[in-house]
DNA sequence: GTATAATATATGACCAGTCATATAATACCA
DNA sequence: TGGTATTATATGACTGGTCATATATTATAC
């Protein structure tokens, strides 16, 4: 499971809050791995029963005290394993496809709205992603490590490049159903 | 909810039973939207409880009982409602990109290998693609509805596309840690 | 003769993830 | 003065999906 593990491998990076954790998610693995508060907290119960982290609580006056987790011995090792471990290969689920396979039901003008809709949202994903380098800059410099910036980098290019195949697909469709209704 | 609105898809083809819906998904969206047997019982039910089917039993004597399911006005409705709905843009979650984020943690031949085999699976699945359209040909022949087949068509357009594109990423990326390595 | 596949429906247990909400203090803005 | 944001943890209810298993008959393969 990735949520198990990508706690794991924030704890490695430094000892951290749930509350940390959770900004962690949100300003890195968000596009590929969103995580919930709830399942964060939920899930560091579950490591530290397995003895993969540990609790250290940090009082606070002013506010809630801090659970700061910190990965042990045993919790690096799985998140090697894990690292290391084949992951099986399965296809993802696209639920706009579904929608495309039952096209057939609609007017050749809705089904060029359907992938209008979706190519819109390729695009602004592609612009959010195009914001993420300087975003991450100053993190980059922060951390001073080339190399894990370097496998950080290749997800956002994961990221582009699918993204790009996938709206190509959309403006290649939308062209070649307008193209149908022009000969008939 | 896309399962169950793939079903009242397959059902404003033909009635059908749960079993046969079980083969309609097996054969057809699988790889975008495969369907677990319990689930698809399970929501024939609730399908029913909410008006969009109706259930004829098919009494047999050599084997059990059919329970062939019709779709309704209501269900047809409702098909057509969900194909004009937008649909929000989530990215997908690639299990895969986790590790790679992480990746950091491993050797630079274990990087590869991690991509190595990511690389493979997606070979065999664009081979799995490959075989398609003959499976599929006598299918297209029997439905004889060329604007449904052009639609599902698309489905396994986007899906060799985006497989493609995948593959590329992690082809170049392995070369990129090889020269990496030798500049070193 | 024995095992497995196909036909057909169904349930129980479980899992990961989502959403809403609770608590409680401080800070800041209008 | 009221409303929202931030810090911080936690629970309850729920949803969609997975896995194993039960039942019962016929057909086919070894």
């Amino acid at each position: 499971m990735s949520l198990e593990h990508a706690i794991l491998g924030f704890l490695n990076y430094a000892p951290m809050t749930g509350y940390d954790l959770k900004k962690a998610f949100d300003t890195s693995v968000r596009h590929f791995w969103p995580a919930d508060q709830a399942q964060i907290y939920r899930t560091l119960k579950e490591l530290t029963r397995r003895g993969w982290v540990t609790v250290e609580v940090v009082p606070q006056e002013d506010r809630p005290n801090r659970k700061v987790y910190h990965l042990t011995d045993a919790g690096r090792e799985e998140l090697r394993r894990w690292l290391r471990a084949p992951s099986d290969p399965e296809d993802p689920r696209v639920p706009l496809l579904v929608k495309v396979f039952f096209a057939g039901q609609l007017a050749d003008e809705e089904a060029v709205a359907l992938l209008e809709g979706y190519a819109a949202g390729l695009r602004a994903r592609l612009e959010e992603y195009a914001r993420i380098p300087q975003q991450a800059a100053h993190y980059a410099e922060a951390v001073r490590s080339p190399r894990e910036v370097f496998f950080w980098a290749l997800t956002l290019d994961y990221g582009v490049r699918l993204t790009r195949a996938a709206l190509e697909w959309a403006e290649e469709t939308i062209r070649h159903i307008r193209n149908l209704e022009e000969e008939s």
